[in-house]
DNA sequence: TCATACGTTACGAAATCCGCAACCAGCGTA
DNA sequence: TACGCTGGTTGCGGATTTCGTAACGTATGA
């Protein structure tokens, strides 16, 4: 789906503020509320954007978040990133390049809970042959949004810094 | 601060739609909606939880995500990662426990970016002494929130999981 | 005991959202 | 060319939601 500079912005505004009024969106890009409306239903429903409440897991009674490096048995990434997806505790799955295969983050409530996972259901899955496990000590950034290029990457000829939140 | 139930289930709702009225919320609740306003106008004052709009970095044109895990001096990692989280393009920071010292995602437009970013201002950076790039092949899961347990992990005996969106 | 801060409810006014109907432009086709 | 169609946009009420504020109860501490 192609974006133009009404979606963007759109965009750039919701990621400020996931409740700002459709009004005054609108006003601000000189149109009318129905057509924000339109358009947030449409970037929803493309699955360009959504609008979420998110929550810090370490103020909400999770006290371990830990990133998982895999490696695994060529030809099985993709499986093997199907299954850790549906780990409830993953909040992150990435298949990467380099010396691993995939990454996995995982939201517990203690240790135990990690060793549970990690032993009795991370390891029994086919294709994995070895892990790596980061304790993640302190989140210092999080992007909850991503900043919205002025325009898309083919028109763009010079470089552009994405204005990000924080 | 302290969550209660009705905390909880406002955030669990807000992860589902950010928009959600809090009439709504508060009737399924059975409380007044100044109260559900009361309540996530606290959360968010008190960072437990913000309402955002988050957009696919890869739909919205940027074509690259890297994963940089960063080794540093000892001493210097609450410093390091101050300075990267600093980077526009940075969407994750975190410092970890393990083989490496920080976690830096970061979202480029395209290779000549990341290069920029990865040798003429990650690399100046004092204390860094080594880098690991991963570049991002899929993103198969990025679970906006986290799920809210049922009560506070101390009053939680036996294991719980919780649940997570999709 | 009193004062103060905090959490909660209730209520009316203002603002917002929502469901149309209408209109326009572009596009493929007879 | 004319026609019908689809997608994008605006405008307008009516229904709904939000917002400001006043009132009340309950702890808490001086």
């Amino acid at each position: 789906m192609e974006l133009d500079d009404i979606d963007r912005q759109i965009i750039a505004q919701l990621q400020g503020d996931g409740r700002r009024p459709f009004t005054q969106i609108a006003s601000d890009l000189g149109v009318s509320e129905g057509l924000v409306r339109y358009r947030v239903q449409r970037l929803t429903r493309e699955k360009v954007m959504q609008v979420v409440g998110i929550a810090d897991p370490l103020k909400i009674g999770f006290d371990l978040m830990v990133m998982v490096g895999i490696r695994v048995r060529p030809g099985l990434v993709r499986e093997v990133a199907d299954r850790v997806s549906k780990f409830p505790e993953a909040s992150y799955v990435a298949s990467i390049g380099g010396d691993l295969d995939l990454l996995l983050e995982v939201v517990c409530r203690d240790t135990a809970h990690f060793a549970d996972l990690l032993n009795n259901r991370l390891h029994h899955i086919e294709g994995v042959t070895s892990t790596q496990t980061f304790l993640i000590l302190e989140i210092h950034k999080m992007a909850y949004g991503w900043g919205v290029p002025d325009a898309p990457a083919a028109e763009r000829p010079e470089p552009h810094v994405p204005v990000l939140r924080e």
